[in-house]
DNA sequence: TGAGAAACCGAACAGTGTTAGGTTAACCCA
DNA sequence: TGGGTTAACCTAACACTGTTCGGTTTCTCA
């Protein structure tokens, strides 16, 4: 099938495609041939609109950091840092599986780089030395990557059998996956508010 | 060469090779053949010694994991938080590329669980509910693994054009790559400070 | 001495990202 | 209206990946 009359791709469906099928297949379960095959066309043609699959990972990562909201900064660096932190939050989380891609690559995402100058930039006027603004930024980026990535009460077994019997304290552990959404939350927002205040 | 006199392979010599070429190459410059070629042997010849390449890096993350130290809960749950805290990431940053491995998979190893249900027990023992116990335990975590992944001090670029116009508040961002380990150090130490003083 | 297992190898399979070269339809300009 | 250019797709291939199968030889143990 040679030069449709309306083309069939568009950098847009491409990436809109390839992060469907990141969220339903994760970020193992994308590769260019099954995309392809999803948009209707053979893998050589994504070639024609995109340079590569890493770059390809990359546009739809700026895509996503795009959504980061720092307005709070405004009004108070503190309430700004809270915000900025759980707008970040929700930004990864509604797309976990790429988060990993995320946290690997350089930190050198345009829209990443523009929020962070405008954090650091109201932390030095609220009084801090440009070098403490830099660490309080990055201990910031920690919790909302660490949480992101949430390895922690997914990943845990539903099986009683697996915790009983050589962990005493984490007899309960069974129970996390069901509600790991909602103790992943909680356990940001407590990680958040404790170091915030401690600051 | 069919059955040599002394064996040349085994479990250990493979994880430490390969362990050794994750160091040098990064997560995806190992491959089974070229650890097979470093030990002087066909790709097909690991597989009598390991099950899988997955396997083989679960058993390099769980002898890197079994390193980390958590005797100072046995003194005061703040000395144990922040103790556990930088030997776990003491382990993690001495080999830096196996770490989005880590935070990839299951927490579901065993030198993770008898670590976590000890964290687990001496929070509880210090009066903290079960479910604070774990929400403790799951942000001490994010920032652990936030600062390992360490896509913050570097992952910038050491060229100042890169900043200068754009975010003039980063203007300096271009020498973070030459303290970047002092850095990351002093934020994850803030971080952690900040965190277990806000508690 | 003979049986069996252990340790390696070569070749293959299905999958990956990516490129080269070919075909056709759409577009633009004379 | 015709002709050349280009855009958008294709097929086929390359070099790589993890993994398995079947074979060959040597070591070990009864």
């Amino acid at each position: 099938m040679p030069r449709p009359s309306t083309p069939l791709l568009s950098p847009d469906r491409i990436r809109s495609t390839a992060l469907a099928i990141i969220d339903r297949d994760g970020l193992d379960g994308l590769s260019m041939r099954k995309l392809a095959a999803e948009l209707g066309v053979q893998a050589a043609s994504l070639y024609g609109h995109v340079r590569t699959k890493d770059q390809l990972l990359n546009d739809i990562a700026s895509s996503i950091l795009s959504s980061v909201d720092v307005s709070g900064f405004a009004v108070d660096w503190r309430i700004g840092l809270v915000q900025c932190a759980r707008s970040y939050r929700a930004a990864l989380s509604s797309h976990p599986n790429i988060v990993p891609f995320l946290a690997y690559g350089p930190a050198g995402r345009d829209e990443s780089l523009q929020r962070l100058d405008l954090l650091h930039g109201a932390l030095v006027s609220a009084g801090w030395s440009r070098r403490e603004a830099t660490m309080i930024a990055a201990g910031l980026m920690y919790i909302v990557f660490g949480s992101a990535l949430s390895s922690f009460s997914s990943g845990f077994s539903a099986d009683p059998a697996d915790y009983s019997d050589r962990y005493p304290h984490l007899d309960r552990a069974h129970l996390l996956p069901g509600v790991a959404r909602e103790l992943d939350r909680d356990s940001f927002e407590l990680a958040l508010a404790a170091f915030v205040r401690g600051l």
